[in-house]
DNA sequence: GATGAATGAGCTTTCATTCAT
DNA sequence: GATGAATGAAAGCTCATTCAT
């Protein structure tokens, strides 16, 4: 695909790398440990030619990170409204969390594995936004007096363990049904 | 070796299964990702004897988690009385289980990602415990009235993500600090 | 690129291939094992510019050698004044050449390995111009009488062993020394 | 082929490795460049056999340039008779050293570019005897004085010289014609 | 003539597993 | 039962070369 106005050359290769990223993840969702040479096999393409945009396998994994990471704080920027009660914001918070982790099961156990030392992960943004909650429970009275850093990150935690638990048990989440359950254990802990 | 007697065999055959994964559990806790030659290596055996007594690398991993397990269980029913209160239990569970995370760390890694179809792992004995505790707190007034089964599910699964986390940044967890601030958000949502 | 007459092209042509012979030459002299894609970077040129001016790599490190080659054959004849005694003479090409191998290092080794079979290197100008100063030498009565062919491949060949030496052994060279103990060691081979 | 004694498996382990070896050494003297995989066919054993000998290519190479010195210096200390004037010892030593370099033409190639950090040479035997020839030769008066390790290098690179010229050029050598050329230049640099 | 994205054969290396003894 | 040499599939990665535009 030779010749390519700057600007086009600019969208081919961001597109190049959205794709190899989709369907990396994509294989990731349905199975888990995806070779570059499946990758490429499955993409239609040589194998040489996921290098041309990727350095190696450790960049492109942190890439597919960032690209879901991107995707989840996007969903929830979207749909969490800051004039709504704290706790409704946690709760739509919680569900894009579980959407979220249920499509992309595997992709996080590759993740963890490949090259922890060099692509440190960035700090997750839900952390953030879980943590503006919490103070904006705070600020209004809706929530108790509490270190806000810790409790999100305990709720986060208590999220990503659920996730895991179910993964490794193979279980189906009733998503609506967790985010009751969750919210039940939460909220108490939070509010005054 | 000598002729053994069929309950001679029997017992030989478990002991070797109980050093190898013994052996294996140890090097893990050292530093993940333990080939089986290193593993015949240090038990000054051959790679092949390793075979006669599980048949691939999964079983190994899924027998280790079980001794694990089975350890972790054994401590806890030494050091939890169950004729202290309900919060009492609790913390020392939490103090048990982030001693053995701090310990097998890789070893969890492996067990999640080799062979998830073949090997399910049974029921953490952990979550029984906890869920005994839990209605134990109900049962003398101590805790509200809920699902203890989720309940249970609950503590174990913010605590396991927990570790996730610390794993995933490379953080050294202060035992004593997580157990607090665990506590901290835990009770409250068991509390009356 | 505007129309060309055939002789601008003839011309285009060989600047090209001169130029892209340059910077390889350079990239080589840096640090050996140049890559085609880092030669069109360097260059400015897209990698398949170079297949339109060699058509293989064995091809244009033959070329890079020729050029390298007659370079240091005009350093030569520049620096080598027939009317001086042949032992001058001598000596001034046996610093040419130890200059050479200095810059060219990684060339040299590259050149043996790609394709000896295919091009086959012409005969080296400083072995013709050696053979003329022993000429020289024996036509004066400066040196004895021989065969001015063998003492020519003599002495360039203990030239070239001493160089790879030094590659060998990664030994950076005292070009000085070198010389001096060459002729030391020469001289009284050629001298009467 | 298990279930060897501690002897015979040293034993093998040797002949595996020797034999691993001399199918190297032969493959380069044919062609150059060999790749584990064809060395590994050529030997009808698996690549990864090759791999429970010599931990990567560069040792193996090592280990073959090592064998072909240990051969070549065994040689020489067989043939050089140390009461013969200094004069034959060095024809002798010419002779082992250009049927040395026509067997193993390419392999001193690789060997100069596989991991040229790691497995640096040791210094080669020949340039030892070469020294205490030339010693020798002061001691009888044969030699004029000079420094024993110069005139060793000379000699020696002059050889290898003569030899990457030949390679180079695909000229098969004459070898008593070329031993015959040699002492012609080197004697009367050495001789009084 | 120039381009450079795409190619794919090739490389070195690892390691769970087998099986003849 | 024990052995461990042999295996070979599979991995990540490189780079000279091609060809549609």
């Amino acid at each position: 695909m030779p010749r390519l106005t700057p600007e086009n050359k600019e969208f081919h290769t961001a597109q190049m790398r959205e794709n190899i990223c989709r369907v990396f993840a994509e294989m990731f969702a349905a199975k888990g440990d995806v070779s570059m040479e499946h990758l490429a096999e499955r993409m239609g393409i040589a194998k040489g030619t996921i290098y041309n945009y990727f350095k190696d396998k450790g960049e492109l994994t942190a890439a597919v990170m960032e690209i879901r990471r991107q995707a989840m704080s996007e969903q929830m920027e979207k749909l969490i409204r800051p004039e709504f009660p704290a706790a409704v914001q946690l709760e739509t918070l919680l569900r894009i969390m579980w959407e979220d982790f249920t499509t992309y099961r595997h992709l996080r156990l590759e993740y963890l594995r490949s090259n922890p030392v060099r692509h440190l992960p960035p700090r997750p943004r839900s952390l953030d936004i879980l943590k503006k909650i919490v103070e904006k429970g705070m600020g209004n009275s809706e929530f108790r007096s509490m270190d806000a850093e810790e409790a999100a990150l305990f709720i986060f935690c208590s999220m990503i363990g659920k996730f895991r638990h179910f993964l490794l048990n193979n279980i189906e989440a009733d998503i609506e049904k967790e985010i009751r359950t969750s919210l039940e254990f939460l909220l108490p802990a939070l509010k005054k």
